[in-house]
RNA sequence: GCCGAUGUAGCUCAGGGGUAGAGUGCUUCCUUGGUAAGGAAGAGGUCACGGGUUCAAAUCCCGUCAUUGGCUCCA
């Protein structure tokens, strides 16, 4: 019996006889930690808490409060809610089943039996039930030949499909009470650390992701060890909810869609086009500063220029279709992106490589046919607006360029308090060669560079694979909406492609002809989406350069009208806008409607204000303020706006 | 596009085989007020649309459209 060396968190060493299990490390530390280790990490692997250690090994207790418990937790979780399905649906075939990001999946494959939706209590009590067993989670070795027989008996033709991927002698099962589950874990000690379930929702998915197989039933859940985690967790989501910019969109008069106009093509109402606008001018104050101009260009082109750039042979059958004219074989596309027409801009007139980088900027409205299903209220439109911009640049001059680029970015999201965003890498799929368009050689200078600008910039990466566009790899800055689906807004990429397509020259020092690079950028992505992420993470309560309404001004009553007007018609001639409320009702009322609108500043005037050139102000969410006179208010306003706008230098 | 859910007044929603309901908003009147809802009266709906079953359909069945939870897709 040989003795090993187990090196905690802390630094400190402790020694056990080899075979020990980090469960039994847990407990001669004390019992209370022993009672919620849900799994280990050794050696920086995650494992079961009851597999046995068998050399010197560094060793961390997982419990709830690490992410990898939790994740331990709810794969554990997936393999009892399958349990639960194979007692109320028995023969139900199984898919996988992993955690999430909150809580986990199975898809499974129900057969000819009926599945109620409506009975999901069911499928939760039945969890439950069975995990007050506490039944262990026992791994076990087996061979892929005893594997497959298993599943053949079972009749299961999805876990044997999975099994066709993995090599004999690598292969575990894990059972707990009465379901076994091909699976390589690891897993919580048993089931009796799940107290709380909750099946979340319901939806198709392709197996093995693959649209053109069966679709399966997909059961999202999450579990707790407490019940009181759940009733939480539960009054977040609906915490979450209430900031759906679907919900405020339609709450706050921003905007609408309409059937006879079309499906996924919004319509802005009034103050939702005066957000946009006062969000427009932001960025072309700051685009200005920074060296672009601004182009303008039609909402159409010919089918030509798109089959010159190589859009129409990748898009055109799942686009909207050709406009046609009156002429024969004349053919124009609506716009899926400006990229073309700068091109085009760019060759109107000869370059020298004094001249570049030229950026061409525009608020431009794209068209694209996205499947109807992929509609989801202003985040995925049909039709939208790119605040799009493309630099043309010497190769020598793309680094730096893209480096500007990530500083605009980043100075939009400081000012406007975006902090919880990902820096996402799409480079190629190595699968997959023949999806791109472009030469090696370029595709991989521009990985590279892209790669290590990030890098300087100290951006929060993450690196996808198969993600690049398929004319160039990109940078994109993912956030996440209220219910923490992801979506992109700010977008960075290289294209060493369309230059190409479009024969785009310079003439260097040399005085040869070079092609340049082009950069396509958009820092918001697209003002539809970037106005509902604002929406969702503002919750309605934008900074008040940008609220639509930026005061209202509160008569006491009918007498006042007067003062009230030249109250408001002062402000406004300093640009600072709102409304009066001359409506008949009693203060509070005024007041309360003010604040479910959520205007940032009411002006109470009555008899004290108007005999004082005073207003009496009071803060959206923050009550009142006192009185000041009214060219206090005004100067107090314009410093709070420029302080708000200096928050992203 | 695929699987599931939903569609009733401007908005939020209840109801449900036998003449359509509430709150809020809107209009009018009373009230002229001091920091989150003053009172009264009134107008508003082919119950998404098209078929079917039935003596009778907003209600049951089928289809379409739109919205929606996911999947797939996303220049």
């Amino acid at each position: 019996m040989s003795e090993i060396k187990i090196t905690l968190p802390d630094g400190s060493e402790r020694h056990y006889e080899k075979g020990i299990t980090a469960m039994d490390v847990a407990t001669s530390i004390s019992e209370g930690l022993a009672r919620n280790v849900l799994a280990a990490k050794v050696n920086g692997e995650v494992r079961d808490a009851t597999r046995p250690i068998n050399e010197d090994a560094t060793l961390s207790l997982l419990t709830w409060n690490d992410d990898e418990g939790k994740s331990t937790m709810w794969h554990s979780s997936a393999h009892l809610m399958a349990e639960a399905l194979e007692a109320l649906y028995p023969g139900v075939k199984l898919g996988i089943g992993p955690p999430i990001e909150n809580g986990f999946y199975y898809d499974v494959d129900f057969g000819n039996q009926v599945f109620d939706a409506e009975n999901l209590k069911a499928i939760e009590d039945k969890m439950l039930e069975l995990a007050r067993e506490k039944n262990p989670y026992v791994r076990k070795d087996i061979s892929k030949q005893d594997a497959v027989d298993y599943y053949q008996k079972k009749g299961d033709e999805y876990k044997l499909e999975l099994l066709e991927g993995l090599e004999d002698g690598n292969i575990t099962f894990y059972e707990q009470g009465n379901f076994t589950d091909l699976c390589r874990g690891p897993h919580i000690p048993h089931t009796g650390f799940i107290k709380a379930a909750k099946v979340l929702n319901i939806a198709g998915a392709y197996w093995r992701g693959d649209e053109k197989r069966k679709q399966l039933t997909r059961l999202y859940a999450i579990t707790f060890p407490k019940q009181k985690e759940l009733t939480e967790y539960l009054t977040l989501l609906e915490e979450a909810k209430k900031r759906d910019h679907r919900k405020i969109g339609k709450e706050l008069g921003l905007f609408t869609f309409s059937e006879k106009v079309g499906k996924g093509l919004p319509l802005w109402l009034p103050k939702g086009a005066v957000l946009r606008e006062r969000l427009e001018n932001f960025l072309k104050k700051a685009q200005v500063k920074a060296g672009y101009e601004q182009v303008v260009t039609p909402h159409i082109g010919s089918k030509e220029l798109y089959v010159t750039s190589g859009h129409y042979a990748k898009y055109g059958e799942d686009s909207f279709q050709p406009i046609h004219t009156p002429a024969e074989d004349e053919e124009f596309l609506l716009k899926p992106m400006n990229c073309p027409h700068h091109c085009e801009i760019y060759k109107s007139s000869p370059k020298s490589y004094k001249e570049l980088p030229v950026r061409y900027a525009e608020f431009g409205t794209v068209y694209r046919y996205e499947q109807s299903g992929e509609l989801h209220g202003l985040t995925r439109v049909r039709g939208f607006t790119q605040d799009d911009a493309h630099i043309f640049c010497r190769p020598d001059q793309v680094k730096a360029e893209f480096a500007k680029v990530i500083d605009l970015v980043l100075y939009v999201f400081n000012t406007l308090g975006f902090e919880d965003f990902t820096a996402q890498i799409s480079l190629r799929d190595p699968e997959n060669p023949d999806k791109y368009i472009g030469s090696n050689e370029n595709w991989d200078r521009a990985e590279r560079e892209i790669t290590e600008v990030a890098a300087e910039k100290n951006l929060k990466t993450v690196v996808e694979l198969g993600e690049a566009a398929f004319y160039g790899p990109k940078l994109d800055f993912m956030v996440k909406d209220a219910l923490g689906r992801k979506w992109q807004l700010g977008t960075i990429q290289v294209d060493y492609n369309l230059p190409e397509r479009f024969e785009l020259e310079y003439t260097g020092t040399d005085n040869q002809k070079h092609r340049p690079v082009m950069i396509h950028r958009a820092p918001f992505g697209s003002m539809e989406r970037f106005v509902a992420i604002l929406i969702e993470s503002t919750a309605g309560d934008f900074p008040i350069w940008l609220a639509p309404e930026q005061i209202a001004v509160l008569p006491i009553s009918e007498k006042y009208h007067d003062y009230a007007h030249s109250v408001y018609s002062f402000l406004q001639q300093e640009d600072i806008r709102g409304y009066i409320d001359e409506r008949d009702e009693k203060i509070g009322k005024k007041i309360r409607d003010a604040e479910v609108k959520k205007i940032p500043y009411m002006l109470i005037v009555g008899e004290q204000e108007s005999e004082s050139d005073s207003v009496s102000v009071r803060a959206h969410g923050k009550g009142d303020q006192g009185s000041m006179k009214i060219k206090e208010f005004k100067d107090f306003f314009n410093n709070t706006v420029k302080e708000l706008l200096n928050k992203g230098n």
